[in-house]
DNA sequence: CTGTTAGCGCTTTCAT
DNA sequence: ATGAAAGCGCTAACAG
């Protein structure tokens, strides 16, 4: 690094003390206005950029803000909502002069662990997303002394930012209904003390099934994880217990592309002889053959209200709460609209 | 934070002054077992963590690297490729200690740049994916005082770690070639003075037909971005001036999703009608109907090799240079082996 | 081997 | 309105 403009450089450059300097470049109004604006001039020409660190010193702060991800798993990074989620919360915390830096578990120090390393860092503020349970306590017990939020999972006492599942649940079983369906199915995703997606998609289609008198057990199944294996498995015990279902919700889109290739095999064909809607509306769901219709998650939402949230909680506004990002229902092929004729009652 | 103990307080428990305790911790030879084991012990039980400031201020270094990519475009982070060689990348810097910090544009300051933010964080070295020709310049002249590697592009003066190109596209044609295929075409992408993936994969591939004497320049054509929509409406283009090609190598697996949909609504079946090889191996490739081969980019080295180069570069170990990582062949079913008789002479 | 001292660059009382 | 001086926590001479 050249960077070697210091505000000693400028008190020498304008003919002024070094206080002076720090006052004006951060908007004291104990400043003259001229001197301000000389100031400013200045440290522009000369390139001045001030130093995190000594002012990190100083300040007790580091405009910095953490991001935790997938404790203990592996590839967690590849989680396929990660990335436009943390775009999004970049995106909002940069417009607040934040930056983004990821907490290691590594270090070369004594008794580490990720959440020292935070503190080290003097972070200020934390986002977790996808953390496993039993990585939270640490956490947890940190979270009076450092601002949080978590994304895409509950945290119990931390703000939580997520999608609004049972309503997505609600709103595919309609739907389904509306266009003729009654022998509705769900593939759910896995149940997870944190990540609530499975249990809140599972429950939601569950109540929305009993609301309408639909409900039957047999007609609910739950992947073991969340991958296209997973949901592929589910779909086959599925049909093998129930032949005569006529549409599927999958809690993934993963999900759908396992069902996609059992139906493929077995010569089922979509919409004809069943419907399906998905979840997530990843990348390359309009170009699969069929298209599908899916929830899509408005990752741009969830990414900037938990980093507005964070903001919040940084300045101390903060307010223990969780937060439902509504999902969209994207309509592609997927679902057959029944005749009355053919309907069930 | 509530980090506050200091190399002060130990210095008070152990009884002895901050600058043995501060030697002591970073394993200097010049304090006595006894002792250095003394202070390790305290520090570890007061819950001692350095405060990366002070030291940052004080040794002109952050243990932090930067992360640069794809610099003005939107969503550049959705980039298939991006996430796991990131992850790969961020997982071996760990091992030496680094951590990763995203790079912003904005900032409260005046004349700033994302550049100066590097240089007003004192980040040890720059890790530059993805970033386009006209961002580079400003990178350029910084090259000589801060340490940078480019990933997946070629940047001139830069060391740069990406894919071979050239010998997967060889690997592609020879494949197809051995398998009876003479009429192969391929569908590049697009142009790009740093990115040079699309020309790299084009350019291999007319080399290893013009070498078998298959050249036929009416079978090559680029694709105008990187979307399935861009590789079908080359697709199109292709099978309307050559109905007779019995092969196509696509630069990209998205490429291959618009091409499938062609395939569909036409009738052609894969890989009866139409041999198809993609890139990239995405996460979905195996569960698309038809599956299809495709080449895996290492992206567990392309990091980790970034990494490593990095980490010369910082220790002034650098050699500029360009390195290749191989990519592997995934054989699916989307290849058909022609019977002796089929083959055209 | 150990301690004293002087800063790294910045902000912040507290005088002036 | 401006400046002198102290100090954030740490490391690196330099003495002892």
């Amino acid at each position: 690094m050249s960077d070697h403009v210091t505000i000693y450089d400028i008190a020498k450059a304008v003919g002024t003390s070094t206080a002076t300097i720090s006052k004006a470049l951060n908007g004291r109004h104990d400043v003259s206005e001229t001197l301000r604006n000389r100031v400013i001039e200045v440290a522009a020409r000369m390139g001045y950029r001030p130093n995190v660190h000594a002012r990190g010193l100083k300040m007790k702060q580091s405009w910095l803000v953490g991001i935790v991800y997938g404790e203990g798993e592996e590839n967690a990074l590849e989680h396929p909502l990660f990335l436009p989620i943390m775009n999004a919360f970049k995106t909002s915390m940069e417009e607040s002069g934040y930056e983004l830096l990821f907490l290691s578990q590594h270090s070369r120090f004594v008794g580490d662990n990720l959440l020292s390393h935070a503190s080290s860092r003097q972070v200020d503020g934390l986002l977790l997303m996808n953390i496993a349970k039993q990585a939270l306590d640490p956490f947890l017990a940190a979270s009076k002394s450092i601002p949080m939020v978590s994304c895409d999972a509950i945290v119990p006492s931390l703000t939580s930012v997520l999608t609004d599942n049972a309503d997505a649940s609600a709103k595919a079983v309609r739907y389904l209904y509306d266009a003729g369906h009654r022998k509705i199915a769900h593939i759910g995703g896995p149940s997870n003390p944190l990540a609530v997606s499975g249990d809140e998609r599972a429950a939601g289609y569950h109540k929305a099934m009993q609301d309408l008198n639909l409900r039957n057990d047999a007609w609910e199944i739950r992947a073991e994880g969340w991958t296209p294996e997973d949901g592929r498995k589910a779909f086959l015990e599925l049909i093998t217990r129930c032949p005569d279902i006529t549409a599927v919700y999958c809690a993934a889109d993963f999900y759908v592309m396992g069902l996609l290739q059992v139906c493929r095999e077995r010569h089922i064909s979509i919409p004809e002889d069943l419907s399906v809607i998905g979840f997530d509306d990843v990348q390359w769901t309009g170009f699969v053959s069929p298209g599908f219709s899916t929830f899509r998650q408005d990752k741009q939402r969830l990414g900037s209200v938990a980093a507005q949230k964070l903001l919040e909680a940084i300045h101390g506004e903060s307010e223990e709460s969780v937060i439902r990002i509504p999902a969209e229902l994207i309509v592609r092929g997927s679902c057959k609209t029944m005749h009355a004729t053919e309907v069930q009652v």
